[in-house]
DNA sequence: CTACTATCTGGACACATGTCCAGCTCAACC
DNA sequence: GGTTGAGCTGGACATGTGTCCAGATAGTAG
C-alpha cells in the first residue's frame, strides 16, 4: 500500500501522469495489478490519494494575530503553493484526477476542500466574511487549474495567490467600512472581523 | 464536421462525458470513427472545440461606462456563468477535457483564455490593474472547477462570480487610494482606472 | 468518358482500463 | 499438525483509445 504510493510518486516524476499506468506502478512496487486495484479503485484515486497525503503532511503556519489578515491568508496559500511547486507532476496530475467520477475520488476531493477551508478559517478566524472564504477557495482551485493548463508557472503561484488574497481581503474590509458608514480611510492591512455574512 | 459537433452535444446531454465515446458520436453522426479522428485528434479535443464554439457564440454585453467597474465585470462573468449553466454537461466535460496534453487542446485552451481576457479588458478598460485581470481569470477557472467537482452548483455561479468581482475590484480601488494617500473613504463602486501595474 | 484527387470506410492494431476468479502462500489458531 | 482465512497472483475478459492502411466513392478537370 505504502509501497504503491511511493512507486506511484516515482513513476509520476519520471514518466508524468500520461505515462503513469496502474500496471507500471504495480510492477515498480513489485506487486500485481490486481493487488493495486484492491487498494485504489482507479488511477485517479491513486493520484488523488497521493496529493491528499501531501496535504495532510503539509506544515501548518502558526497564526500570529499581530500580522495582517492578508499576511495570514497568504501564509496558508503560499504553503500550498510551495507544496504544489515542490511536486509539480503530482499537482498537475491531481488537477486532472480530482475531476474523476469515481466515488473514492469524490470523497478525497471533499476532504481536500474541507482541509483547505479549515486552514483558512484557522488563519482568518471564523468571524471573517464567508465571501472571503469562498473567494479564496475559488482562487486556490483556479490558480492550480491555470497552472495545470500551463497558463501559470508554479514559481508564480505564491506571489499570485498573495496578490489575490490582498485584493480580496482589502475588498472585504472596504465593504465593511461602507456598511458602517465610516469614511475613516486607510484601513489597508487591517483585520477582517465583523463579517457581513459570517 | 458540424454533424459531429451536433452529435457530440447530443451524446453529452444524454450520456454525459463518461458515456461519450468517439465511436458513439461518430455513429450518431452516421460517420465512421476514422473520419471522426480526422477532424478531432481526441475525445478531449472534440469536447473542448464544442465549448470554444459556445464561447464565441456567446453574447457580448455592451459596455456602459455609467455602470461601476464591478457591474461591468460581473456582466462578463455572468454571461459566462449563464452559458455554463445552460449546458452543464458540456462545462463539466470541458473542465476535464481542457487539461489534456493533446496539442490541439492546448491551442484551444489558450484561445479560450485569451478570449476571456479580451472580454474583461473590454469591460474594465486596459488601464485597469493587471492584478485585477489575473484575479478575475483565476476566479473564472476556479469557479468552473469547483462546479465541476460538485462543490458548487451552476445556479450559484453568477452570484458567486459577481461577489468575487466586487471584492477584487473594491480591493484594487482601496489599494489605489492608499497609494495616493487619500483617505477619502467610501469609493465603493468607483471605477478602477490608474492601475498600479497596467 | 476518363483520369485524378479528396474524402470516407471497415477493420485490424497495440495498448490502457477496470473486473473477475481460481489458485497459491503463509501466518495464526485450535 | 491440520484447518482456516486474509492477502497476493497470473491471466482472461470486455471495453475504450488512438493509429494505420487498403480500398470504395465521389466530384472535378481535362
Amino acid at each position: 500500500m505504502d509501497r504503491l504510493a511511493v512507486a506511484a510518486l516515482e513513476e509520476l516524476r519520471t514518466s508524468g501522469y500520461d505515462g503513469l499506468t496502474i500496471r507500471n506502478v504495480a510492477a515498480r512496487a513489485e506487486v500485481s495489478a490486481a493487488t493495486a486495484y484492491t487498494y485504489f479503485s482507479s488511477r485517479e484515486h491513486l493520484v488523488t490519494e497521493l496529493f491528499w497525503r501531501r496535504l495532510v503532511g503539509m506544515a501548518e503556519p502558526g497564526v500570529d494575530r499581530r500580522h495582517s489578515a492578508t499576511n495570514r491568508a497568504t501564509a496558508v496559500l503560499s504553503e500550498l503553493a510551495l507544496v504544489a511547486a515542490d511536486e509539480p507532476e503530482l499537482s498537475t496530475a491531481c488537477t486532472q484526477a480530482m475531476l474523476a467520477t469515481d466515488p473514492e475520488v469524490a470523497l478525497l476531493r471533499d476532504r481536500i476542500g474541507a482541509e483547505m477551508h479549515r486552514r483558512l478559517v484557522v488563519a482568518l478566524g471564523e468571524e471573517t466574511d464567508a465571501a472571503v472564504f469562498r473567494a479564496l477557495e475559488v482562487a486556490i482551485s483556479g490558480a492550480l487549474l491555470q497552472t495545470g493548463m500551463g497558463h501559470l508557472s508554479y514559481e508564480q503561484l505564491p506571489e499570485l495567490l498573495g496578490e489575490i488574497a490582498g485584493l480580496v481581503i482589502a475588498g472585504s474590509a472596504e465593504a465593511d467600512q461602507n456598511q458602517h458608514d465610516q469614511g475613516s480611510g486607510t484601513g489597508s492591512d487591517g483585520d477582517t472581523r465583523r463579517g457581513s455574512a459570517a
